[in-house]
DNA sequence: TAGGTTACATACATACTGTATGTTTGTCAA
DNA sequence: TTGACAAACATACAGTATGTATGTAACCTA
C-alpha cells in the first residue's frame, strides 16, 4: 500500500484520488465523531467508494486510521519545526516549540485524532513509536543539548521530556474547552514557558 | 442501578454478588485487553452470568465501563489522601500526593482503563468532569491554597493544575514502561517534584 | 398467599468488520 | 495490436458484536 507515489499513468492517479478522499473523509469524520463512532461504511460513502477500496489501499479501518494520524503529526511537525527555526538561542528554541505545538493543538478535532484516540486505537506502545519520531524525539534532543550546555540543570532527561509533552498535551486539553480558547492558549503558554525557565541552571 | 446499596434481603445479596463480580472482571480484562478489544460476552462469561444482567444493572457496556472507572478513581483518591495526610505543610502535601499518584498509576492496566480508554470510551468532557472530582480537583485546591499563601509564584490556577496533572499522566506511562519501573518511578517522583518546587516564591 | 416486582436468561433484530470472490480498467511486452 | 497479467476497485458473504424485547423463576409484601 502507497508504494509508488509519484507516476504519471492513470492507475496511480486513480490511487491518489481515492486514498486521498479516505484520508480526507476519514480524518473529518474522525475528528468530528471519533474512531469508536464512525463506521468504515461512513468513511467510504462520504469518499465515494466502498469499502473495498479501502482494504484495497489501507489495512482496514485502524489503518486508514493510522495513516490519518500520520498525516496529522506531519503537519504539526512541520508547524512546530518552522516555529522553532525562527528562534535564536536552544532555550528560546525549545519554548517556542512549545508554544506552537500547544497551538496546533488548539483544535479539538485534532486532539481527539492525535492525543484521545491514537492511544486507544493503537495502543500505548505504537502511538508513543509514532509520536517519538515526530514530537517526543524533538523533545528529548532539545533538553539534552539544554543540559549539556549547563543552561538547564541536570534532570534525567527521558522523565523530563514526558513530563513536560505530557503537560503540553493535557494543557491543550484544557485550552481547547476553556470559554476562551485564545486567552487559555496564552496562558497555557505563558505558564509551561515559565515553568522550564524555572529549570535553568 | 445500585440505588440500594446496604440491605440483607436475598435479593440484594444476589444483587450485589452480580454487581460485584461483572465489576471484578470488568476491571480486569479492561486492564488487560482494553474496553475495545472484550466484549460483554466474554465479561459477562467470566462473570458467570449473562448479557442480560449487565443490561440489568448497568447501562451497557460503556455503563459497566463507567462504574469501573468510578471505582478505579476512588481508590486511587483513597491512596492519594492518604499520602497527603501523613505530610506537613502544603507544598510537601502536594508533592507527596503527586509522588502518590505517580505510585498508583505505575500499573498499566490500570492506566489502561483510566487514562487511555476512559477518555476515548466517555469523550475527553465527560472523562475531565469525573477525574475532576478525583484527582484534577485536589491539585487545583492545593495549588490555589499555595499560591494564596505567597508559597507559589502567582499562575493561572486552571493552566497550571492541567499542566502539572497532564505532566503526571504522561510520566506514569512513561515509568510503567521503562526497563525499570521502579527507578523510572522515583525518577519521575523527583524530576516533577524538582519542577514543582521551582515554582516557589 | 396472591400479586406485583426484581433479577436475571433467552431470543431476536441490527450493524459492523473482515475476507473471499468477482469485474472492470489499465499496463506492457511480444 | 493484442493478449495476458496486474491493479483498483465493487459485491457478496460469514462471523461477531451490541442493544432490545420478551420470557421466567425467585422473591418480597400486603
Amino acid at each position: 500500500m502507497q508504494k509508488a507515489k509519484q507516476s504519471g499513468n492513470k492507475q496511480d492517479k486513480r490511487s491518489r484520488r481515492t486514498t486521498g478522499r479516505l484520508l480526507a473523509e476519514a480524518q473529518r469524520l474522525f475528528a468530528k465523531y471519533g474512531f469508536a463512532e464512525v463506521s468504515a461504511e461512513q468513511i467510504v460513502a462520504a469518499a465515494g467508494v466502498t469499502r473495498g477500496a479501502l482494504y484495497h489501499h489501507f489495512d482496514g479501518k485502524k489503518g486508514l486510521f493510522r495513516a490519518v494520524l500520520e498525516l496529522v503529526q506531519t503537519e504539526i511537525e512541520q508547524r512546530v519545526k518552522a516555529a522553532v527555526e525562527r528562534a535564536k538561542d536552544p532555550m528560546e528554541m525549545l519554548i517556542a516549540g512549545n508554544d506552537e505545538f500547544l497551538a496546533a493543538c488548539l483544535d479539538p478535532g485534532l486532539q481527539r485524532i492525535l492525543l484521545i484516540d491514537a492511544p486507544a486505537v493503537l495502543g500505548w506502545e505504537e502511538w508513543r513509536t509514532i509520536d517519538e519520531d515526530h514530537v517526543q524525539g524533538k523533545y528529548r534532543a532539545f533538553l539534552t543539548q539544554l543540559m549539556a550546555e549547563g543552561i538547564l540543570r541536570p534532570f534525567p532527561v527521558d522523565a523530563l521530556a514526558h513530563i513536560i509533552s505530557g503537560a503540553a498535551n493535557e494543557a491543550a486539553f484544557w485550552a481547547a474547552r476553556a470559554d476562551d480558547p485564545e486567552i487559555a492558549l496564552a496562558e497555557a503558554q505563558i505558564t509551561m514557558a515559565e515553568m522550564i525557565r524555572s529549570l535553568s541552571a
